[in-house]
DNA sequence: ATAACATATGAACAAATATTCATATGTTAA
DNA sequence: TTAACATATGAATATTTGTTCATATGTTAT
Protein backbone atom coordinates (compact mmCIF):
# COMPACT_ATOMS: atom_id res chain seq x y z
CA UNK A 1 0.00 0.00 0.00
CA UNK A 2 3.06 2.19 0.61
CA UNK A 3 5.19 0.81 -2.00
CA UNK A 4 2.24 1.85 -4.29
CA UNK A 5 3.41 5.35 -4.65
CA UNK A 6 6.86 4.66 -5.15
CA UNK A 7 6.47 3.04 -8.61
CA UNK A 8 5.42 6.87 -9.52
CA UNK A 9 8.52 8.29 -7.67
CA UNK A 10 9.15 10.74 -10.69
CA UNK A 11 6.38 12.84 -10.00
CA UNK A 12 5.17 15.25 -7.27
CA UNK A 13 1.78 13.56 -7.00
CA UNK A 14 -0.54 10.64 -6.04
CA UNK A 15 -1.92 8.88 -9.16
CA UNK A 16 -5.86 9.81 -8.92
CA UNK A 17 -6.74 6.70 -11.40
CA UNK A 18 -4.14 4.12 -11.75
CA UNK A 19 -6.56 2.11 -14.00
CA UNK A 20 -7.40 5.23 -16.48
CA UNK A 21 -3.30 6.09 -16.76
CA UNK A 22 -2.17 2.64 -17.47
CA UNK A 23 -4.94 2.02 -20.22
CA UNK A 24 -4.04 5.60 -21.61
CA UNK A 25 -0.38 4.87 -21.29
CA UNK A 26 -0.84 1.42 -23.31
CA UNK A 27 -2.43 2.95 -26.00
CA UNK A 28 0.08 6.21 -27.06
CA UNK A 29 2.44 6.28 -30.02
CA UNK A 30 6.14 6.07 -29.24
CA UNK A 31 7.39 9.47 -28.28
CA UNK A 32 9.31 9.27 -31.26
CA UNK A 33 6.20 9.80 -33.22
CA UNK A 34 4.97 12.48 -30.95
CA UNK A 35 8.09 14.37 -31.70
CA UNK A 36 7.86 13.65 -35.17
CA UNK A 37 4.39 15.29 -35.66
CA UNK A 38 5.18 17.96 -32.99
CA UNK A 39 8.12 18.82 -35.39
CA UNK A 40 5.83 19.19 -38.36
CA UNK A 41 3.04 21.23 -36.68
CA UNK A 42 5.73 23.53 -35.30
CA UNK A 43 6.60 24.22 -38.85
CA UNK A 44 3.27 25.51 -39.37
CA UNK A 45 3.64 27.09 -36.47
CA UNK A 46 4.88 30.76 -37.80
CA UNK A 47 3.29 33.25 -39.61
CA UNK A 48 6.02 33.72 -42.00
CA UNK A 49 6.66 30.08 -43.28
CA UNK A 50 2.29 30.00 -43.39
CA UNK A 51 2.23 33.25 -45.26
CA UNK A 52 5.06 31.39 -47.33
CA UNK A 53 2.86 28.21 -47.63
CA UNK A 54 -0.12 30.29 -48.86
CA UNK A 55 1.40 31.89 -51.25
CA UNK A 56 3.30 28.23 -52.75
CA UNK A 57 -0.04 27.09 -52.73
CA UNK A 58 -1.29 29.47 -55.17
CA UNK A 59 1.99 29.54 -57.51
CA UNK A 60 5.56 28.56 -57.41
CA UNK A 61 8.08 31.46 -56.66
CA UNK A 62 11.45 32.35 -56.49
CA UNK A 63 13.38 33.82 -53.00
CA UNK A 64 12.90 36.86 -54.51
CA UNK A 65 9.35 37.19 -54.94
CA UNK A 66 9.13 36.04 -51.76
CA UNK A 67 10.81 38.11 -50.33
CA UNK A 68 9.05 41.00 -51.81
CA UNK A 69 5.53 39.57 -51.20
CA UNK A 70 6.31 38.97 -47.36
CA UNK A 71 8.37 42.48 -47.48
CA UNK A 72 11.17 40.59 -45.25
CA UNK A 73 14.75 40.44 -46.70
CA UNK A 74 15.55 37.31 -49.13
CA UNK A 75 18.21 35.67 -45.96
CA UNK A 76 15.17 35.96 -43.97
CA UNK A 77 12.88 34.24 -46.23
CA UNK A 78 16.18 31.85 -47.33
CA UNK A 79 15.94 30.93 -43.73
CA UNK A 80 12.69 29.81 -43.34
CA UNK A 81 12.49 27.92 -46.58
CA UNK A 82 15.09 25.82 -45.18
CA UNK A 83 13.17 25.25 -42.07
CA UNK A 84 10.36 24.15 -44.69
CA UNK A 85 12.35 21.96 -46.63
CA UNK A 86 13.49 19.75 -43.81
CA UNK A 87 10.16 19.44 -43.08
CA UNK A 88 9.74 18.34 -46.53
CA UNK A 89 6.66 20.95 -46.86
CA UNK A 90 8.45 23.07 -49.93
CA UNK A 91 10.75 21.42 -53.03
CA UNK A 92 12.93 23.87 -55.33
CA UNK A 93 13.97 23.74 -58.87
CA UNK A 94 17.31 25.66 -60.30
CA UNK A 95 17.29 27.55 -63.15
CA UNK A 96 20.41 29.27 -63.56
CA UNK A 97 21.11 31.42 -60.71
CA UNK A 98 17.06 31.46 -59.92
CA UNK A 99 15.73 28.74 -57.48
CA UNK A 100 12.10 27.80 -57.72
CA UNK A 101 10.32 27.12 -54.36
CA UNK A 102 7.01 25.50 -54.64
CA UNK A 103 4.81 22.84 -51.96
CA UNK A 104 6.35 19.58 -51.85
CA UNK A 105 3.17 17.60 -51.31
CA UNK A 106 0.22 19.26 -52.12
CA UNK A 107 -1.91 16.43 -51.05
CA UNK A 108 -1.12 16.60 -47.32
CA UNK A 109 -1.32 20.64 -47.48
CA UNK A 110 -4.54 20.82 -48.93
CA UNK A 111 -6.04 18.29 -46.51
CA UNK A 112 -4.42 20.27 -43.79
CA UNK A 113 -4.95 23.34 -44.70
CA UNK A 114 -8.28 23.28 -46.39
CA UNK B 1 13.08 51.60 -65.62
CA UNK B 2 15.22 52.97 -62.74
CA UNK B 3 12.37 54.07 -60.97
CA UNK B 4 10.46 50.40 -61.57
CA UNK B 5 12.88 48.91 -58.53
CA UNK B 6 11.54 52.25 -56.31
CA UNK B 7 7.82 50.38 -55.58
CA UNK B 8 10.15 47.30 -53.34
CA UNK B 9 12.65 49.55 -52.04
CA UNK B 10 11.92 47.30 -48.31
CA UNK B 11 13.54 44.60 -50.01
CA UNK B 12 17.24 43.88 -51.01
CA UNK B 13 16.49 42.27 -54.42
CA UNK B 14 15.24 43.01 -57.76
CA UNK B 15 11.45 41.77 -58.50
CA UNK B 16 11.67 38.79 -60.68
CA UNK B 17 8.21 37.79 -61.63
CA UNK B 18 6.13 41.04 -60.59
CA UNK B 19 2.38 39.52 -62.53
CA UNK B 20 3.37 36.39 -60.05
CA UNK B 21 3.79 38.62 -57.16
CA UNK B 22 0.58 40.98 -57.66
CA UNK B 23 -1.38 37.70 -58.21
CA UNK B 24 -0.36 35.86 -55.04
CA UNK B 25 -0.94 39.43 -53.41
CA UNK B 26 -3.91 39.74 -54.22
CA UNK B 27 -5.18 35.98 -52.97
CA UNK B 28 -3.30 36.25 -49.85
CA UNK B 29 -5.52 36.13 -46.24
CA UNK B 30 -5.57 39.26 -44.08
CA UNK B 31 -2.11 38.94 -41.90
CA UNK B 32 -4.62 38.49 -38.67
CA UNK B 33 -5.97 35.20 -40.49
CA UNK B 34 -2.13 33.72 -41.35
CA UNK B 35 -1.34 35.11 -37.52
CA UNK B 36 -4.24 33.03 -36.35
CA UNK B 37 -3.56 30.13 -38.20
CA UNK B 38 0.20 29.87 -37.14
CA UNK B 39 -0.64 30.25 -33.17
CA UNK B 40 -3.22 27.23 -33.80
CA UNK B 41 -0.64 24.98 -35.34
CA UNK B 42 2.41 26.39 -32.61
CA UNK B 43 -0.29 25.22 -30.01
CA UNK B 44 0.24 21.42 -31.58
CA UNK B 45 3.97 21.89 -32.15
CA UNK B 46 5.08 20.89 -29.10
CA UNK B 47 5.96 17.31 -27.96
CA UNK B 48 4.78 17.82 -24.32
CA UNK B 49 1.73 19.20 -25.26
CA UNK B 50 1.11 16.50 -28.35
CA UNK B 51 1.66 13.83 -25.86
CA UNK B 52 -1.06 15.47 -23.08
CA UNK B 53 -3.71 16.01 -26.71
CA UNK B 54 -2.81 12.47 -27.17
CA UNK B 55 -3.66 11.15 -24.22
CA UNK B 56 -7.00 13.31 -23.86
CA UNK B 57 -8.31 11.72 -27.01
CA UNK B 58 -8.19 8.34 -25.03
CA UNK B 59 -9.52 9.99 -22.11
CA UNK B 60 -10.74 12.52 -19.55
CA UNK B 61 -8.09 12.99 -16.89
CA UNK B 62 -6.66 14.78 -14.02
CA UNK B 63 -3.74 17.22 -14.17
CA UNK B 64 -1.84 14.84 -11.73
CA UNK B 65 -2.85 11.72 -13.83
CA UNK B 66 -1.01 13.89 -17.30
CA UNK B 67 1.70 14.49 -15.12
CA UNK B 68 2.43 10.92 -14.06
CA UNK B 69 1.22 9.52 -17.82
CA UNK B 70 4.12 12.47 -18.83
CA UNK B 71 6.77 11.96 -16.43
CA UNK B 72 6.45 15.23 -15.78
CA UNK B 73 6.13 17.80 -12.88
CA UNK B 74 2.63 19.13 -12.30
CA UNK B 75 3.71 22.73 -12.51
CA UNK B 76 5.05 21.88 -16.09
CA UNK B 77 2.15 20.17 -17.08
CA UNK B 78 -0.27 22.94 -15.55
CA UNK B 79 1.87 25.44 -17.70
CA UNK B 80 1.04 23.76 -20.70
CA UNK B 81 -2.46 23.01 -20.24
CA UNK B 82 -2.83 26.76 -20.09
CA UNK B 83 -1.73 27.41 -23.33
CA UNK B 84 -3.80 24.47 -24.77
CA UNK B 85 -7.18 26.36 -22.98
CA UNK B 86 -6.07 28.93 -24.42
CA UNK B 87 -5.92 28.25 -28.07
CA UNK B 88 -9.07 26.24 -27.25
CA UNK B 89 -7.91 22.82 -27.86
CA UNK B 90 -9.09 20.77 -24.41
CA UNK B 91 -11.83 22.29 -21.76
CA UNK B 92 -12.04 21.06 -17.82
CA UNK B 93 -14.81 20.23 -15.17
CA UNK B 94 -13.90 20.56 -11.55
CA UNK B 95 -14.77 17.72 -9.37
CA UNK B 96 -13.78 18.85 -5.80
CA UNK B 97 -9.81 19.73 -5.81
CA UNK B 98 -9.40 17.80 -8.74
CA UNK B 99 -9.50 19.06 -12.21
CA UNK B 100 -10.50 17.06 -15.21
CA UNK B 101 -9.14 17.85 -18.73
CA UNK B 102 -10.21 16.73 -21.93
CA UNK B 103 -10.60 17.31 -25.47
CA UNK B 104 -12.00 20.82 -26.32
CA UNK B 105 -13.49 20.20 -30.22
CA UNK B 106 -13.29 16.62 -30.53
CA UNK B 107 -14.28 17.45 -34.60
CA UNK B 108 -11.27 19.56 -34.92
CA UNK B 109 -8.82 17.16 -33.41
CA UNK B 110 -9.69 14.17 -35.12
CA UNK B 111 -9.96 15.92 -38.40
CA UNK B 112 -6.60 17.35 -37.80
CA UNK B 113 -5.14 14.90 -36.19
CA UNK B 114 -6.41 11.44 -37.81
C1' DA C 1 38.68 37.07 -65.87
C1' DT C 2 35.63 40.28 -63.67
C1' DA C 3 31.42 42.22 -62.12
C1' DA C 4 26.72 41.74 -60.93
C1' DC C 5 23.34 39.05 -59.15
C1' DA C 6 20.37 35.19 -56.68
C1' DT C 7 20.64 32.47 -53.06
C1' DA C 8 22.68 30.12 -48.99
C1' DT C 9 24.79 29.99 -44.63
C1' DG C 10 27.21 30.77 -40.11
C1' DA C 11 27.54 33.75 -36.24
C1' DA C 12 25.48 37.17 -33.35
C1' DC C 13 21.64 39.03 -31.28
C1' DA C 14 16.90 39.53 -29.69
C1' DA C 15 12.68 37.60 -28.62
C1' DA C 16 9.83 33.78 -27.43
C1' DT C 17 9.18 29.56 -25.02
C1' DA C 18 9.49 25.44 -21.73
C1' DT C 19 10.62 24.02 -17.32
C1' DT C 20 11.66 24.63 -12.49
C1' DC C 21 11.04 26.55 -8.08
C1' DA C 22 8.61 28.85 -4.61
C1' DT C 23 4.38 30.09 -3.30
C1' DA C 24 -0.65 30.98 -3.62
C1' DT C 25 -5.52 29.36 -3.92
C1' DG C 26 -9.17 26.57 -3.00
C1' DT C 27 -10.99 22.02 -1.39
C1' DT C 28 -11.34 18.00 1.59
C1' DA C 29 -10.28 15.42 5.71
C1' DA C 30 -8.95 15.25 10.43
C1' DT D 1 -9.40 25.33 12.42
C1' DT D 2 -5.64 22.95 10.90
C1' DA D 3 -3.28 19.83 7.87
C1' DA D 4 -2.93 17.64 3.58
C1' DC D 5 -3.67 17.80 -1.05
C1' DA D 6 -4.66 19.23 -6.22
C1' DT D 7 -3.92 22.71 -9.03
C1' DA D 8 -2.50 27.37 -10.52
C1' DT D 9 0.67 30.99 -11.13
C1' DG D 10 4.60 34.41 -11.13
C1' DA D 11 9.47 34.88 -11.38
C1' DA D 12 13.79 32.97 -12.70
C1' DT D 13 16.40 30.26 -15.75
C1' DA D 14 17.67 27.68 -19.75
C1' DT D 15 16.77 26.61 -24.28
C1' DT D 16 14.95 27.40 -28.72
C1' DT D 17 13.84 30.20 -32.42
C1' DG D 18 13.55 34.22 -35.86
C1' DT D 19 15.96 37.89 -37.87
C1' DT D 20 20.00 40.49 -39.15
C1' DC D 21 24.53 41.04 -40.76
C1' DA D 22 28.54 39.67 -43.06
C1' DT D 23 30.19 36.63 -46.14
C1' DA D 24 30.31 32.51 -49.20
C1' DT D 25 28.80 29.95 -53.37
C1' DG D 26 27.50 29.44 -57.84
C1' DT D 27 25.57 31.45 -62.16
C1' DT D 28 25.15 34.84 -65.89
C1' DA D 29 26.60 38.87 -68.41
C1' DT D 30 30.32 41.89 -69.72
Amino acid sequence: MSDYKIKFYKCDCNVIHEEIVNMVKGKMPPEENLYNLAELFKAFGDTTRMRILWALAESEMCVCDIAVLSNMTVSAISHQLRVLKQARLVKYRKDGKIVYYSLDDEHILSSTMG
